[in-house]
DNA sequence: AAGGCGGGGGC
DNA sequence: GCCCCAGCCTT
């Protein structure tokens, strides 16, 4: 039997149910495969519901402010997806009539769509004959066939790519790609698969060469960079609010909120902190400071940032001059998209 | 071609 | 600590 007919032979009896297979509405396919993007279905699932409830077309989606989304979208990660998404949705109403399209080479279009999406939401939900190519596909595809080049470098994407289209069973595309995903996801897992029980394991190039752990080849990360946050946390006691600024483009967490912050690269004594320009400017020479939690590590992929929270009082009245921050009621803090450094630190301190 | 972009989970 | 996850965008 094919490659191809093995693997969607083992699909049938070991998918999951998941809601995103019980349609062919591109707008719901189009939700699930952004949430899915680099996240687990695990944790994507609660977003999924809470995304089709909250917005259960494309009309309620572009119609939402992006801050609304990012809202729900938090915690979640990736937030340029949540932006691109909104783009995409404006654009689908603008130039497709508010019917979300089918092919290929209009999805590639959109917003937040590239190859993998695009073939996903074209194959899922109109049968076209696209493959996918996904971490699931590169590593079945390595293993099975025995590919040593790199997955993630030019040239291995155009053979992995290849190969992908030589291997899509183009009768049945949508069961195909399904397949070969699910596949990589329970049975060719990255660690430890348990290649006893596989139906291809005596074709199997990397389990019959002992490079079940060796394949797929990846060229190494980056290594992370350190930096250090100081949130500043103002309270307005009369008014009942908190002082705000919302991060700008080119860094982490863009159009999300925090708190007003120094960043350094490296730590600082809360002596030093009170003696740089920074402070001085930010809140006046007699300001004073309390420190609300120790440095608190948080880890992304690619940097690693250390959160000191600290209390400010007796700021000077002519600081703030350049809108550093706005004061926002407590009680509307919660409608606000903040990083997970911030919303835990709300939480942790009962100040929401 | 390479770097940037979250957060969680497995080992 | 390192790797991976239904990747995409920018430079």
């Amino acid at each position: 039997m094919s490659f191809s007919q093995e693997i969607i032979n083992w699909y049938h009896p070991n998918k999951r149910d998941l809601p995103w297979r019980h349609t062919t509405d591109p707008y719901i396919i189009w939700l699930s495969e952004i949430i899915l993007q680099q996240t687990r279905v695990e944790q994507g699932l609660p977003y999924f519901y809470r995304f089709v409830e909250q917005y259960p077309n494309i009309a309620t989606f572009a119609a939402a402010e992006e801050g609304e989304i990012l809202r729900l979208w938090q915690g979640l990660g990736y937030y340029s997806r949540a932006r691109n998404m909104h783009k995409a949705a404006k654009m689908v109403m603008d130039n497709h009539d508010g019917i979300f399209p089918t092919t290929y080479d209009s999805l590639i279009k959109l917003n937040g769509i590239g190859g993998y999406t695009a073939a996903a939401i074209a194959s899922f939900s109109a049968n076209e004959a696209k493959p996918v190519l996904d971490g699931n596909v590169f590593r079945v595809l390595s293993r099975y066939f025995g590919i040593e080049e790199a997955i993630n470098t030019p040239k291995g994407k155009k053979l992995f790519y290849e190969l992908a289209l030589e291997m899509l069973d183009k009768e049945q595309p949508a069961i195909y790609n399904q397949s070969i995903m699910e596949f990589g996801a329970l049975q060719c897992k990255p660690q430890n698969p348990d290649c006893q029980i596989c139906p291809l394991r005596t074709s199997c190039y990397a389990k019959q060469t002992n490079k079940v752990n060796s394949l797929p080849v990846k060229i190494k990360g980056r290594i992370s960079k350190d930096r250090y946050f100081y949130y500043f946390v103002i309270m307005d006691e009369k008014s009942g609010s908190i002082a705000i600024r919302k991060r700008g483009p080119k860094d982490i967490w863009e159009n999300m909120y925090e708190f007003p912050l120094i960043e350094q690269a490296a730590p600082l004594s809360i002596s030093e902190l009170k003696n740089t320009k920074e402070f001085n400017e930010l809140f006046g020479r007699g300001a004073e400071l309390h420190i609300i939690s120790t440095p608190k590590k948080h880890i992304l992929s690619h940097q690693n940032i250390y959160a000191t929270f600290l209390e400010v009082s007796k700021i000077s009245k002519d600081s703030n001059k350049k809108g550093e921050w706005d004061y926002v009621l407590l009680k509307d803090l919660d409608t606000l998209a903040k990083p997970k450094l911030i919303f835990a630190f709300l939480r942790d301190y009962n100040l929401q």
